[in-house]
DNA sequence: AATGAATGAGGTTTCATTCAT
DNA sequence: TATGAATGAAACCTCATTCAT
């Protein structure tokens, strides 16, 4: 009849309308939040019907973690590089900033409806905590030893830099939320400025 | 009848009932979400009934409102001191963390209930970026171009400097809500580094 | 203000409240059982809103249970005679069929929405055999064998016989729900054919 | 192709599809109530999809009619026995319990899941009324009439006897299902006991 | 001013039934 | 004929808000 084997397609078709569903509820979560959302809103802006939400998730909540494993499941910036991340310190700052940009462009919505929740659910904070912040950690943390190692950097406290940079990245990611004007449009400056900033600090250069 | 006059102590009375309420509401918000948080929870929490409730404030949102009115109302950094803030730049960054651990202490429940809500309501969004943001970053830019002006800091870009001076603040408190153990124990430390790595940088020194 | 001490009039009123909502429930349970009966549908014959019925009964299940409970303090047979229910045996039996017609006429909406729901429902069943089953037996097991001690009756094994007497009972009931056109007119002389019966069997005289 | 007729061979097909889920769908109906099994759970139980059972059954209720009329087909006392019931009184009355035991261990599931939608169930009562309580009644009465014809029992009213020997059948299966210990494994005294006092009954004898 | 029972709109979820494959 | 994903009506229940006391 075609070409394709019919159970591999039908796996497809399921898989794809999970992932509708996946982002029109995170959409509308981000949108209007979580308990504002209906599921009702969702089933409209994921065409499908309210009972075939419940065919795809457990339950409203059930959504939520699914948007969260989604993004626990996004390659990490040393999976997206086959030959390396850039050694120089510098760089890496700014290519780290460049990738995170990219994450908040594309899941942007995903991680505002989770993190919102997130700030008031002790049980889905563990999770995240666990799943997104620790690996990310982990990652920063053997790169900035490396780095000390190898005498680009002074040997600074790898704990308190890598909270420093963590909390920068989270930080500007709320504040342009909030609605900072100047954040996403010259985040290619801004960049710089940190990756400068932090490599050689504010003092002035007698 | 006494010695006091009557409408100053019943406008007391009054006032400490709606502070009580908001303090109740405000630690319900924080621990599970303003959506989870009934009415009668805040009751129950704050030791009067449902009625009352209403008889202090117009609705369950206007609460969120009230709390985020008392986030705005409490003094800033220059005004707590009456004879100026430190004119040391790296001085300054340390006593403005420092402050910001008393709110921390003091109002993170409604820190923590605000910004969860502020993350997904547009409207609230734009308050709390008006009311709470812009006077911080006003206030912090002044500061920074007074020391770039007396040569304490180099000619740094001010706009992008606030950013991340606010980015910091504001990832830390949510990296220590997530979860994270190290942040709140040691801040005294914490401090101390950030403020020697934004005035030095982490190259090292020849 | 009233003679009523206020307290004890809104108790009676609660109390008159959950009375009138357990009757409508029993009544369109018996109509057309628990679960083509909707919460809106009882509250509506209550005279009350959804809401209320939420107030007074913790769930649809829970209304069920306390219909059951209802059952379970009717007075029993013995508990109606200050002065000791007849001891003559057979007129004992009657007196038993007498006092079970009146039951059924009260409360037969409760008993038959609640058997209804006990036949599919292990958990229920075992409450029901053990609130209301085993006290029904234990009495009639002690009068049985004060009959047998005192002469009336041969010594016939009381266990049968109290299942026998007990199975009539639910049997003839279950029968009259059934439809069956004869029961409920003719019950007195029906008591005085099965007493007699009892009494006497149906082996011709010689 | 083969010997066989293949209209034949289908419909056997077809039939033993048929037997196969009506046998699932009342063990689960009896398992837990007609509403609380769904027609997922009996599609699963009988290893059909949920499409397959609306082949076979216009509805969910059409399977409680069906379950019905399964009952109604069962051969009766009289069919069992080429050469004519016993037609000693009280032997009568013994093997009416023997067949009755037999039923239920072979039929009880779909007793029970009949009866406790019949008791809410007005239309199904009465069907069930007419098809399977008036016959039983009929033959019963008719076997009575004769013992008394030929002098084996007093002249009893018929009618009353019929209902109370059908209750006793009712109310002992009921008894049984509600968890009563000694009625199934007991079964073949208790009727002995029962025939016994029937004809005999419970007064001493001088 | 304080209470808390009553309200009912609206939310999440279930499930009998349909229908394209 | 068999399948099982899709449907959507309708069920149960919650909870912000009102109001008589």
């Amino acid at each position: 009849m075609n070409g394709q084997h019919p159970d591999t397609r039908r796996e497809r078709r399921i898989s794809a309308r999970r992932r509708q569903i996946i982002e029109a509820a995170a959409r509308l979560f981000a949108e209007k939040g979580f308990h504002r959302t209906t599921t009702h809103d969702i089933a409209g802006a994921a065409d499908v019907s309210e009972g075939t939400l419940y065919n795809y998730f457990e339950s409203k909540d059930d959504l939520l973690l699914a948007i969260m494993e989604m993004l626990s499941d996004l390659p990490n910036l040393s999976e997206r590089y086959d030959d390396g991340v850039p050694l120089d310190a510098r760089a890496f700052l700014v290519e780290m900033m460049r990738v995170r940009r990219e994450t908040i462009d594309q899941y942007g919505a995903m991680l505002q409806s989770v993190l919102s929740e997130i700030l008031v659910n002790p049980e889905l904070r563990k999770q995240y905590y666990q799943d997104l912040v620790i690996p990310g950690m982990m990652l920063l943390s053997v790169h900035l030893q490396a780095r000390i190692d190898d005498g680009q950097l002074r040997p600074i406290p790898t704990p308190f830099t890598v909270r420093l940079i963590m909390s920068i990245m989270l930080g500007l990611y709320v504040l342009e939320v909030l609605g900072d004007p100047i954040i996403q449009p010259q985040w290619e400056e801004l960049s710089q400025f940190i990756a400068t900033l932090f490599y050689e600090g504010a003092a002035p250069k007698e």
